[in-house]
DNA sequence: GTGTGCCTTTGATCTGTCTCAAGAAAAGGC
DNA sequence: GCCTTTTCTTGAGACAGATCAAAGGCACAC
């Protein structure tokens, strides 16, 4: 790569023309884009430079592999563009979506404070690019900054709780409840009680229909005939990735 | 109480004779209780004393409610002694337990650092004696030791990690694998790669096996035939709460 | 002791969700 | 543009595990 160091560029994204915009590339310095991280968003600029320091970026192709299942893990991702899945693949070939993370989420944050391989696999969803930042770095942050150090527990618990909320949803909601409870949150973005915003939304679905319903634990099949049935009663209409929700009150007070 | 403050006795258990050993009475400093924890074993005297000057004891009777899903959270919970499930209703009423606390573990750090209501609640499983620590302390005490703050990122990294399992175990395993993982783990304690051992094993079953059964995501009736399926292929044991693991090998690799 | 209540087992049946097998519809390559 | 490949839908059937009902068994109070 011809660019500077610690520089990031939209446009050398692979498989794109990059040479014919090489000049007019809007690239991006790596201590803008984490600073505007909620994560780092409190520190100051030598406190970004040593992050920095410790930071790399990776380009993934579609389909291609980030990490798997008993790698060592050396510290955090962020996803700059694209899409990431993590989830493990069972003995038998079949795999469950854990999570989907995009554009400004990370993910291993919790890995590095342990002393253990992974125990997901991580694969592009699309073209990805990411940010690794070395665990050495965040160690040495976390002892030098309080606060700092507050925030990633801050950022641990809320893993954690929206872990237990996806164990409640498998333990006891069927496979319609999660269905409508993905579509409500992906509409209304965690807001549950918005009184407001009564007129249809549109969801678009975040990822192909069958990385979806692993991530809501049920299989394509089933997933699309929840849709249908969904649709059936004229509380959403589908057209490809686009939900359109027709009537949000029905939907949320829908049972089975 | 009689005895001085911030010192246990589990003398005074409720329901006990308690004045007739009050005299030959092993009460326990809870600095002493404290110091032992793992979270708080590299402490010295006087961070010691700053963390127990914001706790206060709990005495909850089997079967009472500690916190209720919805209830504001002011700090974090430990055992003393007793047993304690966490886990959720449904508004149908049927209950998923997520874990189950004995002596010297721990509930409730993750959400001391969010801002939110428990979404989980707390009922004792017997009685049961509880240190509270108001978060404040532990916000004071994080903000003053680094090393401390690295202690709890690893502690909230833990719990993660076990709940991850926990998704992939109801996930992609069958009731009889999730049973058996369950013995495993009880009987070998988490050393999965233990070669000596050999010899036939006794697990005592951690709780009643309703309460069992409703954390490995399965209903009491079908946790029941599962065992006696294992029984029947001689694998186990069962007399009661014992359950002799009698060919721990081939218990590991039984499929379904 | 001997009830009384709860936990556990066993049996019979039911149902939500998965599996397998094709088709239909997009998406991507050239 | 057309052809290949992948993704999505639809149907029929199978199965793991839930539910309902009732009978033991066990602990504990009196």
């Amino acid at each position: 790569m011809d660019m500077g160091q610690k520089t990031l560029s939209k446009a050398d994204l692979p498989g794109q023309p990059a040479p014919a915009r090489a000049s007019k590339r809007p690239a991006i310095k790596v201590e803008a884009f984490l600073a505007r991280l909620p994560m780092f968003s409190e520190m100051n600029a030598a406190e970004i430079g040593r992050i920095t320091a410790g930071t790399h970026s990776l380009r993934i192709e579609k389909g291609e592999r980030i990490f798997h299942h008993g790698d060592p893990c050396g510290g955090f991702h962020i996803v700059v563009y694209g899409q990431v899945k993590l989830g493990f693949t069972s003995p038998q070939g079949s795999e469950k979506v854990v999570e989907i993370v995009g554009p400004g989420q990370t993910f291993g944050e919790a890995l590095m404070f342990l002393e253990r391989p992974y125990i997901v696999s991580a694969h592009a969803l699309a073209d990805t690019m990411l940010l690794h930042v070395a665990k050495n770095v965040m160690f040495d942050e976390i002892a030098r900054d309080p606060a700092f150090a507050r925030k990633m527990l801050s950022g641990l618990a809320l893993r954690l709780h929206g872990l237990v909320r996806d164990v409640e949803a498998y333990s006891l909601r069927s496979s319609a409840e999660r269905v409508i409870g993905y579509l409500l949150s992906a509409a209304c973005g965690e807001a549950a009680d918005d009184t407001a915003a009564q007129a249809p939304r549109e969801v678009l679905l975040s990822a192909g229909k069958g990385v979806l319903a692993s991530r809501l634990n049920m299989t394509p099949e089933h997933f699309s005939r929840v849709l249908h049935e969904l649709l059936a009663i004229g509380l959403i209409s589908v057209d490809g990735k686009t939900v359109r929700i027709l009537d949000l009150e029905r939907l949320r007070t829908h049972t089975v």
